[in-house]
DNA sequence: GTGAAGTTGTCATCTAGCTGACAAATGGAT
DNA sequence: ATCCATTTGTCAGCTAGATGACAACTTCAC
């Protein structure tokens, strides 16, 4: 059973609160919470299904490390988001890792109640087709975006869509971004260096304040500017 | 009422195949066949949900053109891939267009009786999970290659995607792959004189043949050493 | 058959962004 | 308080791939 701290963040995510009373109560009753170390992995790709997650506390990393020890990151995943129902979904392994970045704490929904659920209430797979089409909307966004967007805008949106969670979250309440820019680079697929000298413009030109492993967004209409034209005029 | 012969071809396809008789027999009553026109859209970013599409003939770019004109393509639906299906789940506008590359043949669910059908059999929200992950599921991959990959893996890779369907067709029936290479490199994200370099790599490999708007695979193990590795050897 | 529009093959040129390298700053562990 | 891991800032040099340009070819409409 969960804290009440918990459960009200939950109630604050998007898809948590479309659910009905019954499948929250569901949730929160038969879930189980699970640290992570970092670098620990939640699961690893080619795992069978065991569960679908909920980022807690930390970061997870959706990703893949292939044999020559390139690491590919597809998404990071921060409270609250959810991961791991494609596997539930079309019942094979998974696709990918999901290694926790730093210390993580999340919150697995496990296999079989969860099968046993969606069996008796098949409505329920709404709700997963639900959040699959957030994450494909996403998707196609970032995929167009590659592809017409300069590095300055992907990168001031990127920015955005954290602090929005992904349109996970209702609202915007912290202004602070903690991530390595090793990291943001690799979500962005430029170089660490690219994305430190672009950091440096945004900090110079006063949108953000850069700290260590950290980002301090000071003016947000700034930002979307950036992200929406890549030039920032006071 | 759908001919024959399409009903043939809709029963090969990895989706269809899967629904459940009503369901099948649902879609073949109650879809209109559409003609659209070379450049012509079958729906537009913004757009409200008017119903899920099949393609049945010809090719649907799925992506989006902006502002300045410059086009990003997320994807090319080809004979028989389904899309549109977001904005039935989500119930927002069309998140990307959808416009034929060539004179095309779509197959349209309506959007008011797939209401009701779904309000009747809520199961079948199942079958729309699955079909969003079978998406997400290539989105990844995709976004993994692009990390990691070069542009010769790439490019292989997706001529073997656009032969299987991108897992939509249970088999590899024909080894020809009509498309030019402007929307290839689109694909790929790269300049359409890359590609063409590869491709002649390729040829003289022995692994393609060329045509006008066309690529026949004559060495499919070839491709698929490429995808895999970057080389190719006897 | 002719013309126009679109596609392919192939240059030569340019540049955004990568690589590698290293010093300085930071924070956690002991 | 000190040490070590990581992270950040900033070079100089390189190169993969973009761009632009154009001739040759294919297709299709008239």
């Amino acid at each position: 059973m969960l804290e009440h701290a918990y459960i009200q963040r939950l109630q604050q995510n998007s898809w948590f609160s479309r659910l009905d009373k019954p499948f929250q109560e569901f949730i929160i009753e038969h879930s189980k919470k699970q640290s992570v170390e970092k670098n620990a992995a939640v699961f690893n790709a080619q795992d069978k299904f065991d569960g679908v997650y909920g980022v807690l506390e930390g970061s997870i990393s959706l990703g893949y490390i292939d044999v020559n020890g390139n690491e590919a990151i597809a998404a990071i995943a921060e409270p609250i988001m959810w991961f791991g129902e494609i596997s539930l979904i079309d019942k094979q392994p998974r696709s990918h890792d999901a290694i926790a970045l730093k210390r993580s704490v999340v919150l697995q929904i496990p296999a079989e109640p969860l099968k046993q659920l969606l069996d008796q209430h098949p409505y329920y797979w709404y709700y997963f087709a639900l959040l699959t089409s957030q994450k494909l909307r996403y998707v196609f966004l970032e995929q167009i975006a590659i592809q017409t967007q300069s590095i300055t805008q992907r990168l001031a949106q990127r920015l955005l869509f954290i602090l929005e969670g992904y349109g996970n979250r209702s609202s915007i309440q912290d202004l602070n971004i903690h991530i390595s820019q090793d990291q943001l680079a690799n979500m962005l697929t430029v170089s660490r260096q690219t994305v430190n000298q672009e950091l440096n413009v945004f900090e110079k030109q006063g949108v953000i304040q850069l700290g260590f492993k950290k980002i301090e967004v000071l003016n947000l209409e700034g930002l979307r500017m950036l992200a929406s034209s890549g030039f920032f005029t006071e």
